[in-house]
RNA sequence: GGAGAAAUGGCAGAGUGGUCGAAUGCGGCAGUCUUGAAAACUGUUGAGGGUCACACCUCCGGGGGUUCGAAUCCCUCUUUCUCCGCCA
């Protein structure tokens, strides 16, 4: 959520730079400032009739103390127009406040002056392309037909049990995918991030906080029951720890890494691309999540991606980075930069890793503020990004690391799974 | 799930209808003292709205009500604690 005060004093650059989304938001930046006006003179009134209010009642508390019951009695007849009028204006201004917040709620998050302008996943700048893209031998196999082969993967089972999208991982495939856990918690932990465990049902205000909800409503699995929702990232659960909370400068910036499965209903996805691995209704992801002052974010971002980096590179997978164009970076984030890895035999990429800036637009409906080494109070910056989600890149081991006789397992990994092969 | 108790500032904890945004202690911050530190002492220290700045307004778990006036009384929801039941 953009902040009221800056729409105001910066209306034109705001204009400007949501332009990039494709968005004309001249409409919505007047309306925002013409309820925030009316909102501001409602309270004013209202303010001006309860001080009114509060001085008769203590003129009355007085009267009542020294015995002049009658004097006390006229003034009490005053103090009913003046309750009429506080509450007919506490509630214009509760409609007010209303129609200003969900007219916030659907302005998107300023991008970034780097974001390149575009419409579609074909307008990401690429800013790197490394690690060397293996050469298979003859009768390579996608990962589905690998995860059978090996026996390592059921979909189908999943598909009994569940539905398509929550596939079994088994044997080898089970313990591989504990193996990626535990390795990419430790690489973040080893890096300073603080491992969470996190609640995996989160209640509406936390989805309100970062950003889920109401806009991407349709996209998480509702427990209608209690009114929870289940968690599509750890980003909702990490980053409302922080939700009414201010911290001290001093104790900045805050690094925390969880691993949570995630719960995506994935709403109109279909087709080969979905296939396997590639998009699920329950997968694993490793989460880190950082809280900054603002000064800094921008350079923990390049932090994180360089963590994110080091990670693909120990894994020896072939990666690149992309630098999100305005119309696919997401709703709340202001720079987002995601890390795709080539899977050979499916002869694609893969998106594996998505980290981003949300500067204040988080923070700002998290009411997660900072107050710095003066004592003033600011929103703080907040960032997450992946390190790593699993599915993707169990299917980037599984086709890159097949060889006619197994599939080998990178060397880092070994000490986590136990085994060096899956044959 | 049943019975009872409770929810107040960073923490602990007073406050049961008016002068209470709220005693006191701890913690935090600043200062005095000290070569420095500790101790001691002094001062200061919640959040939001509003204003150029004040004034002023709101907030004592959430919501609603009674009253001229509510942290205080009533209703309701949530949460926590104790006991019982169930249970990984």
């Amino acid at each position: 959520m953009l902040q009221v005060p800056f729409i105001r004093e910066n209306k034109a650059e705001v204009i400007e730079r949501l332009s990039k989304r494709n968005i004309d938001a001249v409409k919505m930046i007047d309306a925002v400032i013409v309820l925030d006006e009316k909102r501001r003179s409602i309270q004013a009134q209202l303010d001006t009739v309860l001080a009114e209010s509060n001085t008769i009642s203590k003129q009355i508390g007085g009267l009542y103390k020294s015995g002049k019951v009658e004097e006390a009695n006229v003034l009490k007849a005053k103090t009913g127009e003046l309750k009429e009028k506080s509450k007919t204006l506490a509630e214009t201004l509760t409609t007010v406040e209303g129609e200003l917040k969900d007219l916030l709620y659907q302005i998107p998050n300023v991008p970034h002056d780097s974001v390149p302008v575009g419409n579609s996943e074909a307008d990401n700048e690429e800013l790197l392309r490394a690690g060397d893209v293996p050469k298979l031998h003859e009768g390579a196999l996608p990962h589905w037909e690998l995860a059978k082969k090996y026996d390592i993967i059921d979909f189908e089972l999943g598909n009994k049990i569940a539905g398509a999208g929550f596939p079994v991982y088994k044997g080898k495939g089970a313990r591989l995918q504990r193996a990626l856990i535990a390795y990419f918690l430790d690489t973040n932990t080893a890096a300073g991030y603080t491992e969470y465990q996190l609640p995996h049902l989160v209640n509406e205000a936390s989805g309100l906080g970062t950003g889920q909800l109401p806009d991407k409503e349709g996209q998480m699995y509702h427990v209608t029951e209690d009114n929870l929702y289940l968690i599509p990232t750890a980003e909702v659960p990490g980053t409302n720890i922080f939700r009414d909370v201010i911290v001290n400068e001093s104790e900045l910036p805050i690094s925390i890494t969880g691993y949570t499965p995630c719960f995506r209903r994935e709403a109109g996805s279909y087709g080969a691309h979905v296939r396997g691995l590639n998009r699920l209704h329950q997968f694993d992801k490793v989460e880190i999540i950082r809280v900054e002052h603002p000064s800094k974010s921008y350079k923990a971002l390049d932090g994180m991606v360089n963590h994110v980096k080091s990670i693909l590179e120990a894994l020896k997978l072939p990666y690149r980075i992309l630098r999100l164009c305005s119309g696919d970076t997401s709703f709340t984030a202001a720079l987002t930069y995601d890390f795709e890895i080539f899977s050979t035999a499916q002869d694609r990429w893969l998106e594996v890793s998505s980290v981003s800036n949300f500067e204040t637009f988080q923070a700002n409906r998290l009411k997660l503020r900072l107050k710095n080494n003066d004592g003033k109070k600011e929103l703080a910056h907040t960032l997450n990004g992946s390190a790593l989600a699993l599915p993707r890149i169990l299917a980037g081991i599984l086709e890159n690391y097949q060889k006619e006789d197994g599939i080998h397992i990178p060397e880092v990994l070994q000490p986590y799974t136990g085994f060096a092969k899956i044959d």
